[in-house]
DNA sequence: AATGAATGAGGTTTCATTCAT
DNA sequence: AATGAATGAAACCTCATTCAT
């Protein structure tokens, strides 16, 4: 195990930094395209290094995937805590949130495919950042049910579970289907 | 390509139908356990044949999964016909009926996830169980409609599609997901 | 060993002597489509019968092989009586024989290829009918001797081997080969 | 395809060349022990290298066989151009790189029978090599042939035709057969 | 006797991961 | 630290042969 600790971003030398992010780059960039198929070597051709660097950052093809997950998972909770910020009617923002969300996962849907295998492994590594999107959007939930513009049954863990949804539709593309729809009727249903 | 064709169920021998049935049986249960990780052997081990017997069936993995989407689609197609025929308030027959499905999907949810790379093709393969089970739903639909008690805008495709939704919260199982919960916040949600 | 001995074709029954002909047919026509890929399905459906009935008539596909070999000699044997009772010129007969012999193979060249791996064993399944070859040939080549319109210093042996040589180029087509060029090449080097 | 350019053998690292050649060598080796029924893991054994890397050099087993018949044919055309070097009579020197050629050809005649498959593949893959051959032979039968010591009816491409015939008569073993005989009467032939 | 479904060893090829350069 | 060649277990599929019907 030479491989770099996860929480070293810091000290990592300029180049290094660098690298890791056209890793990851790459790595977005190959699993959208290529979806479950994508190999190691895919995505080190696609970040212009070597196989050997991308397996110095992430030990496994796991890894590197749950490092993709991470990531979205900290653009989710940044935007959530903006919409924290916002002004507006409470349920209004929320949805604005999901939307918005939403086309982050638009834009690399495979990648939640590709993880279809180890899942449970992921939620386990990504359960600080899952927990830092969770604690914004309650507040989010508590203040639109507060104005009475929420249905008041649904929990925080709804939400999540829910996308998920949405996110299946994105790829398990069928005849007719439309994520974009599917959304909005998930919002229409969380009004109150 | 001296595989057996598709249609014929009928007129095969009946060692070998009983064969073809074991082989869908064992795949089923193969693919529940292990997922897109499951190998054509397994499926022959498990169903208690050669491999050979199982590329006899189907000329092919994605062929044989194929097969097991078409009978699922066969059976939700059923139950939709029989939910045509049943008495009661029109609404609460559809909801049944999406619960009974659910139950269906669930217990071999994933299989899904096995199909996540040849969607496209297995769609295209399934077209036609698929619109044996878009027809009834959507009389089914329709009588709600009128009842009033159904939401007015919502149409056939998108039950599939938010049943698709239902059906990934079954595998890609989240801290505190419960498909349950999903599907009756989408039944909720097509409720007038 | 079930399988019909090879030399019990009179006491066949009819219809089991009409099986085995259709499919030594079915057997030349596949090698000569397919060459080395030809197999045993290919051969039983060409000629109308189940596999089961093949390996009845021949224990292995060498054995099939083998027997369509042993008719090619019978035929190249009986032409080399036939030319024995042709009045003319005994080089030219020799020469005529050459080439009506050459034909025959011509008709399904890729048998040869197929024979690669086991010539050996071929050989020796073979030797009689070689030998009823070498016999009428020897005679014709020591006329031809006499007569002073043949090259002394050649053996009867030298011919299949050349001939052998001549088949090759049936089959190992490369750019401007020509059997018939490459027979008459040969046949004018065995002239005086 | 990431498998390494044939035309870059200067590039490669020099581990990597070694290893291109040892699994030449040893696909040499093997194909003249085995045939048509080598397999590339033996290929792999002999050459000490695990199967990834002969794979690595050469997508398939075809081309491996390919590049095996390139380099046969490189050493003819190199004989070929040294012939041309060479003093003395002409259609003495010709013959002469006619037994040196098949030399080589009988050290792995095996090879030749296994690509009985695919050789009109081979051709066109080879076309270039074989077209460096036939350039320096053409010279050689016109001196040979202006010298008056050489048949002039002869063409280039009949050599490598006959040369073909004797090459079957190395694998095509009969009994009493002997190439160095079939060269000398091929050779014989070709003389005024 | 005939059929063709079943068998399963064995073939080629892939790809996550390691390690020499 | 970076590279990419090497590794080899394992995946999918074929086909000569057997055997139940």
């Amino acid at each position: 195990m030479t491989a770099i600790q996860l929480g070293d971003q810091r000290q990592l030398r300029a180049d290094a930094r660098r690298n890791r992010e056209r890793i990851l780059e790459g790595a977005r960039a190959v699993f959208a395209e290529c979806g479950v198929d994508a190999q190691m070597d895919d995505v080190a051709r696609r970040a212009g290094v070597g196989v050997g660097t991308v397996y110095r950052h992430f030990p496994t093809k796991e890894a590197l995937m749950v490092e993709l997950v991470r990531q979205k998972f900290r653009i989710f909770a940044q935007n959530a805590r903006e919409a924290l910020e916002r002004d507006g009617e409470p349920f209004a923002v929320l949805a604005d949130l999901l939307r918005q969300n939403a086309e982050v996962c638009a834009r690399d849907a495979a990648i939640q495919h590709a993880l279809s295998g180890f899942m449970e492994r992921v939620w386990t590594e990504v359960h600080a950042e899952f927990e830092e999107l969770l604690a914004p959007t309650a507040e989010l939930i508590a203040r639109a049910q507060r104005a009475g513009t929420m249905r008041p049954d649904v929990t925080v863990t709804d939400i999540p579970m829910l996308m998920c949804g949405v996110s299946a539709t994105m790829t398990h593309t069928g005849p007719d289907f439309d994520w974009h729809r599917h959304l909005e009727l998930v919002i229409s249903m969380l009004h109150a």
